[in-house]
DNA sequence: GTCTATAATTTGATAGAC
DNA sequence: GTCTATCAAATTATAGAC
């Protein structure tokens, strides 16, 4: 699971076979069958993990000013970006979305959603939700310009005017 | 090269190939392969397109302000979605640069660069660079959000807030 | 849990006729 | 420019032995 979420990260869904997989494991892509019947199931498995470590990594502070949330997202996304250089595993599939099974299509929706939601929360006020939506186009936007630039600078500038 | 860009900016460069092309068009994958030789030089060329395209969609207007410059890219961004509901085509290979031809990767960066530049330029002022880079990140995570919510609201949530 | 073996399909690409 | 024919490789997946 670790090296396919890494090579969807890198590459999108097309970019990991079992075949792949299982080479660099040491096994034969059979056996990775036996744990994943097809390819959408391992990698909703693989998305199902990402969440939740994501959320754990975003979790709601005490006395927690809306400034803090945001910057607590922020600080999220740029630490997967600096361990491995790569996008964000939702924010590579969203962009796929339109040919991806519905298993995965809602688990993709469904984190958005969750983050919105949670965001908006914590931010509060009027125009909370279309900020959290804001927050979450700038981070996500921000780690593909990383990406594409290959220079965590790129995230660090657009994400810089995130919080006040 | 329509369809080319369509099913790149649905599913990514993994989204197309030259027998679905071919048999969409009405002909055989081989006389695809008389046009382009391979598939990266076709997606390059597809690229070429959509970059010339857009920067001619926001080429500066006469006595222009910052803020319209930035509802410029907005509007052109904006559009692109309306019109087919896909992605930005630099912002669905952006995400997979990591993996691409080293012509097409030249391709993604050297758009997102001339974007920065134009885009600093337009606004100018100490910290033009910086918002550049933030006005790019929403709408390209905009579009993102609009791709895997199937909804345009999202991306105008998200950009909302980029005029002032 | 892992293997061998294999099926069925798709893919990117080429040679050469018309 | 388009075709037929074909190749070599990769892919997802299954059956059944150990």
């Amino acid at each position: 699971m670790d090296l396919a979420e890494a090579h969807i990260r890198k590459a999108g869904y097309g970019g990991f076979s079992f075949r792949d997989l299982a080479a660099e494991v040491g096994i034969k892509s059979a056996s990775v069958h036996h744990h994943f019947p097809t390819k959408a199931s391992m990698a909703a498995a693989v998305a199902r993990r990402y969440r939740d470590r994501f959320f754990a990594a975003v979790a709601r502070q005490p006395n927690e000013s809306p400034e803090d949330a945001i910057a607590t997202y922020r600080a999220a996304f740029r630490a997967a970006l600096d361990q491995d250089g790569r996008m964000c595993l939702f924010g590579v599939l969203g962009a796929e979305a339109g040919v991806l099974s519905p298993e995965l299509a809602e688990e993709i929706q469904s984190f958005f959603r969750r983050c919105i939601a949670d965001l908006s929360q914590r931010i509060g006020g009027p125009a909370a939700e279309a900020r959290a939506f804001h927050v979450m186009a700038t981070l996500e936007g921000g780690m593909m310009l990383a990406s594409a630039y290959r220079s965590i600078e790129a995230f660090d500038q657009a994400a810089a005017s995130l919080t006040t």
